[in-house]
DNA sequence: ACGAATTTGTCAATAGTTGCACAAATCGCA
DNA sequence: TGCGATTTGTGCAACTATTGACAAATTCGT
């Protein structure tokens, strides 16, 4: 079955689907089922067959699924068959955390460059190979390397305005770590990162 | 209208309604309503009120709702009316950023202790007025202090041992940084938080 | 070569979520 | 006081998502 406007949850389970196949592949395996995958998720079968039946057939009935063979799909679909350049703003704590982070690489991403507005951190380094640039370059950088994605992590009361520099620039993807709602204009896609907001959702359920 | 099993999904949603409160308070502001909130939060102003309907009628028709009523209210129902202690598992870049993370104080968290498995890790400060503890002893001082939420900012191949030591000690909510899905018996929950995942399916929808 | 065991992809049924629309309540102001 | 403007809480309808079930395809052991 091809495509015609698949489901936003549903594409938030790939990337999900995507990483667990890597790591079977890690454990030399070559051949997984949606049971196996379920299993391992916590998801059902029927819901893996589902969600992968909007792209296509990747599975051969009594086998199940080749492991590279779906994972170079699944690559494919969410356009991480390549790598990305990521615009990091903001070099505090949870930046050099980022910065640092040997998981992007696997996975599609390259922080591409940092920006601070402290006088005080542009220049330094940062990452591991990356020099922290003023923000107010932050705009003509952008337009002038093409860059698509960026990653907010300044104070909240600054969020909203690097997130319009940024979609002012030509930015279309955003992914905020700062704890406040972004306003952006559609055509621009927002994901959230707020650590106290999970931690909240589990403090429901305990009594 | 009261309790009978709210939808997970809409008790994902009270935090951000917290959350948004919270922003409004500190601007002075005394009464809102659940078209303002909508439009801030890019949300239909009727389900914020079904939403809210879950758990009894903190509104006034005609008005809206009293701001610190409400926020005083939603912060009772996730058991954010308290200070709740945090056990943080992986003292390494992402665990010192969360160690020293100033966000957590306000919504109802305190990181209370961090361990690690590194020698030369163990007995150095983190964050404000912690220091780095030996992860052997990680399960006796979860029993004896009766913690009940832990966040794993471990590598991916530790995360889900450390979840089992966690689980067999008696901790009951998790946060997983690990890009791994933890397996964990009903009972407790899991949280998950992994930036790669997020990007990638923000790359979907990226040519 | 054949039957038992797997496993996919999909249809139909079930379950869950969101949005509409409106009565009832409240407010502000003339 | 009374009227128009708001805004809530909710029943109901529309929409979306998940699960169950099974024919068809494939594998494997005998
Ligand atoms: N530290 C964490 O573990 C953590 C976790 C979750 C979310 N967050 C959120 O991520 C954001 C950053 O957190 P942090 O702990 O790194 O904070 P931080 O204060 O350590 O760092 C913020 C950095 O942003 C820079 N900055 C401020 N305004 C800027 C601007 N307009 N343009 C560019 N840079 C600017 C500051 O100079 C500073 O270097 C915050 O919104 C925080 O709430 C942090
Ligand atoms: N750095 C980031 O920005 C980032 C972002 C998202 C997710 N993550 C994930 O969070 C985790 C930690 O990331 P990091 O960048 O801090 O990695 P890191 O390598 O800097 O730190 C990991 C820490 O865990 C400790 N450790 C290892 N095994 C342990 C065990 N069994 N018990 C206790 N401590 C143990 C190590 O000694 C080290 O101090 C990883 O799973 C990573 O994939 C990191």
């Amino acid at each position: 079955m091809a495509d015609k406007a698949v489901p936003d949850i549903v594409v938030g389970r790939l990337p999900i689907y995507l990483r667990a196949l890597t790591y079977l592949k890690a454990d030399n395996r070559e051949i997984t089922s949606s049971q196996e995958l379920g299993d391992r998720l916590g998801i059902s079968s029927a819901q893996i067959r589902k969600d992968l039946s909007h792209f296509g057939e990747f599975g051969k009935q009594g086998t199940g699924y080749d492991i590279a063979h779906l994972e170079r799909n699944l690559k494919a679909i969410l356009h991480v068959d390549r790598m990305w350049d990521v615009v990091l703003v903001g070099a505090g704590d949870l930046g050099h955390a980022l910065a640092a982070y040997r998981g992007f690489a696997g996975r599609g991403f390259r922080i591409a460059a940092v920006f601070d507005k402290d006088p005080a951190k542009i220049g330094k380094p940062i990452g591991n190979d990356l020099v922290i640039e003023d923000v107010a370059t932050l705009a003509d950088r952008v337009r002038e390397q093409g860059w698509q994605i960026a990653i907010i992590a300044v104070p909240a009361d600054q969020a909203q305005l690097v997130a319009n520099t940024l979609v002012q620039a030509g930015i279309r993807a955003i992914l905020n770590y700062a704890p406040i709602t972004l306003m952006c204009p559609s055509g621009v896609r927002v994901e959230q990162i707020d650590p106290a907001a999970h931690l909240q959702h589990l403090t429901y359920y305990l009594g």
